[in-house]
DNA sequence: TTATCATTCTATCAATTAATAGAATGATGG
DNA sequence: CCATCATTCTATTAATTGATAGAATGATAA
């Protein structure tokens, strides 16, 4: 009997490593590719001291991987499964929980207001890009889409889209994503290009969600 | 960016109620059946008290629900897709912790040991019911047989299986079932039977399971 | 209404967790 | 070998969590 509980309290550790908001936002980082310690320290506008601490906490759990290279430890997701979990999560976090809903409809709050077209789901985005009819933008940093991105994307991170409009074609509707779900960028460059008169709307996932459907995905060949 | 992390925070309360392995234990008897809060205190071998605090945390975590019905609270899970999130947890624990390995190896002893018959898969058992070639025998006790089980298993709690030995085939493969793949129910009775020397192996999952992959289930009427 | 019973609330204590700063480690490049 | 830099370890603090016992609540049945 003792053994059963035992089994529960170890799954309980992994479920420990979710639970908590910090180590959720280094995950959705993670989900985007590995990343350096320092970067993922940035990225989640923690001391290095403390996410290191987190990414530790996270490999008891199973969660990610270390390892090092030269000066730096890079971590990364042990498995493309994760990010299954993490969506499932949000996703009974959605239907469950009424403050959820409170946060997303702040999150949505533009896209509501004004009766906007609904964000693009994964079938219709693949079906779309099958047929061409639609140019896929990526508004990720620049890092990050070189670690991977859907097919055909183009790469304008959301801090250089006023500068690089030429990119983008008027006659097709563009479909902008970002890092998921929650992620904002993707919103931004939505609510920017709409007031400059482009027909453009959001896929509702992100990168990772995408790749850990499966589908295909391009990497940039670093030129070493 | 507060709201991104706020809805981290919301997210992460979610994955609190999964961090707990008393909690753990509370979800896996109520994934059988809804049950009463004396009841669940009783399955979790835990006080009224403190399964009670429990069972509010699960359900401010939007992971169950709670209903009156006369002098007692009945709870159950919010979502068949909990199951889901559970079953993924464990096969990313399993996968990624050694603790987990050596834990399950304790309660997988016997059946390695002997190099017995590998536990039937669900895809394995379905096609099995479908030709007849098995029976099948579910060793939970007698309520929660009732609340749910596979289609044409038979019920013999495992407490009552020495006397009722003559409700099961000599000539055909038994195959056992019980809560799940970490209940220890199915795996006693596969070891009394076969020193009876009935041909048996287990269901390598549980009735929840199978309910969560949208499977048939029967029920019980209950003669009012 | 009152007695009874299941459940929840409250207060308390011990244990665990998160954040911080500073010391220690360990790899690299001179 | 030594200096440098990224990361991890250590100690400390404040905050949170889990368990317990006993009081309070709320529904039922006499």
């Amino acid at each position: 009997m003792t053994c059963k509980q035992d089994l529960h309290n170890t799954l309980a550790l992994v479920a420990q490593g979710l639970a908590n908001g910090h180590r959720l936002t280094l995950l959705e980082h993670l989900a985007q590719s590995e990343a350096s310690v320092e970067r993922l320290a940035n990225l989640a506008d923690l001391s290095v001291g403390n996410a290191s601490q987190h990414l530790q906490q996270l490999r008891r759990a199973g969660l990610v991987t270390a390892q090092r290279d030269g000066k730096q430890m890079f971590y990364r997701l042990t498995d493309e499964r994760i990010i299954t979990l993490l969506t499932l999560l949000r996703q009974i976090a959605e239907t469950n929980l009424a403050e959820m809903e409170r946060l997303l409809a702040r999150l949505f709050a533009d896209e509501n207001a004004s009766g906007e077209i609904k964000a693009m789901s994964r079938v219709e985005l693949q079906a779309a890009l099958e047929t061409g009819e639609i140019a896929l933008l990526d508004v990720r940093p620049q890092s990050e889409f070189a670690a991977g991105h859907l097919p055909e994307a183009i790469n304008i991170p959301i801090d250089q889209l006023e500068t690089m409009l030429t990119l983008l074609p008027r006659d097709k509707e563009i479909v902008a994503y970002c890092r998921g779900p929650y992620c904002v960028l993707s919103h931004e460059a939505v609510k920017k290009l709409r007031a400059l008169g482009f027909k453009v709307r959001r896929f509702e996932e992100g990168f990772p969600e995408w790749k850990a459907a499966g589908l295909p995905v391009q990497r940039m060949e670093l030129h070493s």
